[in-house]
DNA sequence: GAATAATATAACACTATGTTATACTCGACC
DNA sequence: GGTCGAGTATAACATAGTGTTATATTATTC
């Protein structure tokens, strides 16, 4: 009598105790009835005691089986919910995402693009950590996470990027001098003290650059490590920056002011995920939404850098 | 593509997942690696998606499955318990008993049949549920209880009973005169108030039959159902009373003295059970084991009734 | 006791799962 | 770069669990 427990046997046991009936059982199941009354005696034979009492012609189940029924019923929903479950990952419905990205990107333009995209993925879990391009850089490394948005990316061969150049605008208090302009140089900034980004990033060389081949000479006022901060400090009506199109715009309110800058620099953002650990599908889609919602900032030849 | 999902191509997923190689996990199962192998590709055909990501020779398990790993699982964990549970049920070393019985067992006698019952049946649990005889013959009937213990009981077809006579001693407040004897007849009685149990049970008719056959008055004080109460009374100074040996054993202290009473009265109790259920095998050896435990207290021969 | 319904058994078919033998793949190493 | 070896996949086949239909057995009913 060495048999392991079937679950099909289980599932024939659970329809007999509703149906009080093995025709009936069987019926239910899409199967013969002999085959059921053999699923019922194989399992009996591998428990051990018997499954049933007749009852004028119904089938009651045994003490022993309904003590064991509440464990069975469990065994045969878990394995419905795995069914379902990976039936939704096959669909891209189920899942889980963990993303890393810049401080800025967490609390502005991530946010919607999550919403939407899990409107319709019921089963998809997301986890947001946000952190400095170094630390996400480390964590595509080691793996720990799906999908990074950095920027200044420079390569790395465990980390595979994608990357998209962002427009860039000149951004100031509302009813400064700058608001006459329709497009803004740096000569036009001569006068004036410039929020930007950190002296070692991408972008300022490429803005510092702008200033040095127009001969203009660039005066700093604050410098930061993030857009949202420089959008922060002109809305509060100190200085000017040029800045991300994509932080501009969540900025745009009465206080501040944009314009397009010229030359055109553009911020290279980097969709980064880890090269050697396969994604799940679920993420690559999500991967194609991030970008495909960065398109409408995007550089059509991106210039700068 | 239209294959059920088997428990053991969990087996498979799990084992391989814990070794990181196809050829450990099929020696872990006792199975050769090829077999372990077409589970693995059987089962990512039915879920739809690859299991396994290959990282420097290990086998890593993908982002789907790690989302699927603890509800599969939990699955073969429960799978376990059932086993195990079943192998329990078959040693008789689980299970559920429900006990009616009268008001005198819940609290004296039974607890410690029970008790010791139970201490080598970990997995067995059991319900006590007291009151009087006919409540426990109708539960007996509509056989919401697997076992009752009772008196008074007169047959019935959908109830099986054993009846097991039990010896009766007089008791009497420790000082009484009754003390100088060594056995009590009724004519010792004659000018004593008795306490004795309801009118229309079997056993007060024995008690004044035997009266009656002494030509001797039998004087009531107190008539109540239990003879738990009756030992009670007796040991607050009221009365004498002729009672079970059970009961009397339970209630001897100094309050409290008891001899034999003689014409031998014995006291019926009727182990009780559906006739139509079948018993668990835990049941019936339960019901053997408090037969057992009335023993000491059992009539050779019984007369009386 | 016969008629009917329900269930069990028998005989066989198919598939999941096991086997052994062998081919393929990939990192290690000369 | 070719070879070796470990690990894995594939092929071919055996066995057992699960399905079928046909039929015997048992239970219910009138």
């Amino acid at each position: 009598m060495k048999q392991k427990l079937m679950l099909r046997q289980f599932e024939a046991l659970m329809a007999v105790i509703q149906h009080s009936s093995v025709t009936r059982a069987a019926k239910d199941l899409g199967i013969s009835q002999p085959a059921v009354s053999r699923l019922l005696s194989d399992l009996g034979q591998t428990l051990g005691f018997s499954l049933f009492d007749r009852r004028n012609g119904q089938l009651v189940p045994t003490q022993e089986v309904r003590f064991l029924q509440s464990d069975i019923q469990r065994v045969l929903d878990l394995m419905d919910q795995i069914g379902e479950v990976s039936q939704s990952i096959t669909e891209r419905k189920a899942g889980h995402i963990r993303i890393a990205c810049l401080p800025g990107f967490a609390t502005s333009h991530l946010p919607g693009v999550v919403a939407t995209f899990l409107d319709d993925r019921p089963g998809v879990s997301i986890t947001i950590e946000p952190d400095r391009p170094e630390r996400i850089l480390e964590w595509m490394i080691d793996e720990q996470f799906d999908f990074g948005i950095t920027d200044g990316f420079r390569g790395h061969s465990a980390v595979e990027s994608r990357d998209i150049d962002v427009r860039t605008v000149c951004i100031f208090p509302s009813g400064h001098r700058l608001e006459a302009l329709s497009e803004i140089t740096p000569a036009d900034l001569a006068d004036e003290k410039i929020i930007h980004t950190r002296r070692d990033s991408d972008f300022f060389k490429s803005l510092a650059n702008a200033f040095f081949e127009s001969n203009t000479p660039l005066t700093t006022l604050v410098e930061t490590r993030q857009f949202t901060a420089a959008c922060e400090l002109v809305s509060h009506g100190v200085g000017v920056a040029v800045v991300s199109e994509l932080d501009a715009v969540k900025f745009a309110n009465e206080k501040i002011q944009s314009r397009p800058f010229s030359p055109a620099i553009s911020h290279r953002l980097s969709l980064v995920r880890p090269t050697l650990k396969r994604p799940s599908a679920v993420t690559l889609e999500f991967i194609d939404a991030f970008a495909a919602s960065l398109a409408p900032y995007q550089v059509a030849f991106p210039k700068g850098l």
